[in-house]
DNA sequence: ATGAAAGCGCTAACAC
DNA sequence: GTGTTAGCGCTTTCAT
């Protein structure tokens, strides 16, 4: 039976009080101070000395207080990860997901933690966010719909980091900005939506609706952007923008009705990926065929992109490899004492499929 | 311009010193016990006072220290999401995204923090973790692979939480035990594919292939047992297993293959919906009309999978309130001192569409 | 190379 | 109701 096979036994606790470093000088017959300098590699020491605290460490299963070495050394080795964004359910949001599994990928080995956190009032000002202010971390990783992070702030930004001082490097992900002392990482969305909307444009597509979910996320409205930006080139305009949940069966209800409406649109930009799904899902309902009688395009190129029928016609996202730089830009600054604050922008890419 | 509109201005930092309790107390012309008094609401005192300890925080932007705070009440308002796997990007994996979801949700309003952890050597005993261990957290949440959980794990359990020592509470997600003082939540995936087998059955399916991901994780191992127990009653047996890995488009390169070597195969169970993508593209690819020559199915019920065509036949299981309940099992505990050890055990449900 | 003393910011325990 | 004292576990500074 499977119930057995799967009986599987974890061990919680151990029933030994938590020892502390006075206990492991006492059990090695050392000062409390070697047992510091063992732990931290910190100075030239007796083989024999180190030898016998290292054993005493083991035999009492000795781990250092992380809050006490927090207090002393006022760092915590735990970045954090905000959203500053109303939604519940946030997290099912694929690309963050793939930020996220970036970040967690570059601080595994590092020894680092990551903290998430949800900030649900957009009007509190990044510095006052709970991880950051009380230096619960040692850095952070924010992104967010622009309009939060906008409104009524400050301008003033920087990253620089102070052992005295709540100061604390930042890397704001999505987030375009000209200034030079924000440390930024966003993708070219703007330039991928103009790619994708000039490849339409060449395929004949003439009337366009855009699909996209709640909140001002910058980097949609950047597709936006260029999307807009593009067709007004060629003279044409996208008339329809409809918004909905961020899931595929509410980009399905919201384009439907859409499709119904207007019977010469021929193509159908969605936000990302997963709303492209659903509106794949309404050209099929309505009886439009794709790509031959509408285009739908996506944003993101998530892992199911090339598996559905029609494939996919999207512009890659590299959310993984984003998340990644942004956890190896604030850990390089951790370690190293400071770094150029810089601004990185990952190319996106056109992947053309089937879907247009 | 684009560029310009989404010009947002972070503030980060404030250009203060941190300041202290002890500045606080002196800046009110009260004792720095007074400060914790009102910060921790503990006593009564008059408002006066109150008022102008509250002025004073204001005015200073003071903010408690976490790690001082945790070094002294032993305490951290953070839980911890640990998941056993030694695969990289394992947070790409959308059933986590919702446990995670789930658990976020519930600690949000709460003020607690969720830190995320993945363990990466198998045979580290749970209590060893790091944020366990060094009481960096006030409880976990912990999922992973069967193996590397039980290999050579002492069997001793214990969720019991003291002040004083290492113990922390714990739920073990997805691991399925009859041990009753672990807390555990799984949900009924063995019952889950029972109902599938038997529906497949029903409608005159007789050879079965599955295909699986890597890592032995229990619930998917339950599947695969409902399944094979199930055909065993009807004297059939599941003759293709097949492991990939856990993307849709690894699940096609694995299928495709299969289907081509044995044209009788009729229905090919996918241990989750991404998988069962990929095994919808291989039919599509290897010319199968689903569901007249093979059906498709999946688990999870992944929000995208009312949207491809055709929809797919699946198990649900509900990741978003597992993780939600499982955090609130432990701030139960962590709130209200100790709370029922108990193993949750949640439906799955059959959810039948168009690819079986 | 090792030890002793001081103190990080906070709260529990007790005095007033 | 409010203040005083002590100490959580660790690291920094200085002495040996």
């Amino acid at each position: 039976m499977l119930g057995q096979s799967l009986n599987v036994q974890v061990a919680i606790t151990e029933d030994h009080p938590m020892s502390t470093m006075r206990d492991v000088a006492e059990h090695a017959g050392v000062s409390i101070q070697t047992i510091s300098n063992v732990i931290n590699g910190r100075v030239q020491m007796s083989e024999a000395t180190r030898l016998r605290v290292q054993r005493a460490i083991e035999e009492l299963g000795y781990t250092p207080n992380p809050h006490a070495r927090g207090l002393r050394q006022r760092s915590s080795n735990t970045l954090a990860f905000i959203v500053v964004d109303p939604a519940e359910r946030f997290l099912t949001d694929e690309f963050h997901d793939l930020v996220l599994a970036g970040i967690c990928d570059a601080l595994r080995d590092r020894n680092y933690s990551l903290l998430i956190q949800q900030s649900l009032n957009p009007y509190t000002p990044l510095y006052e966010l709970p991880p950051i202010s009380a230096g619960k971390v040692d850095g952070a990783i924010v992104t967010g719909s622009s309009h939060v992070l906008g409104a009524g702030k400050p301008p003033a930004t920087t990253v620089t980091r102070r052992k005295t001082g709540t100061h604390v490097p930042l890397v704001i992900l999505e987030q375009h900005t000209t200034d030079p002392s924000v440390c930024s990482i966003e993708a070219e969305n703007y330039n991928g939506a103009t790619a994708l909307a000039e490849h339409l444009i060449g395929r004949g597509r003439t009337r366009f609706a855009f699909v996209h979910g709640m909140g001002n996320w910058p980097a949609v409205e950047a597709r936006l952007a260029g999307l807009e930006k593009t067709l007004a080139k060629y003279a044409l305009s996208c008339d329809h923008i409809v918004t909905c949940a961020w899931d595929p069966e509410a980009a399905y209800q919201a384009v439907l009705p859409l499709l119904h409406a207007h019977p010469q649109l021929d193509a159908i930009v969605a936000a990302n990926d997963v709303l492209a799904l659903g509106a794949l899902k309404a050209a099929r309902v309505a009886g439009r065929k794709v790509p031959d009688d509408v285009a739908v395009t996506g944003f993101d190129d998530f892992a199911f992109s090339t598996c559905i029928e029609p494939a996919l016609t999207t512009v890659k996202v590299p959310g993984y490899e984003m998340g990644r730089t942004a956890a190896e830009m604030i850990l390089a600054h951790v370690t190293s004492g400071s770094f150029a604050v810089q601004q990185v922008r990952f190319p996106t890419a056109l992947i053309v499929r089937d879907s247009s």
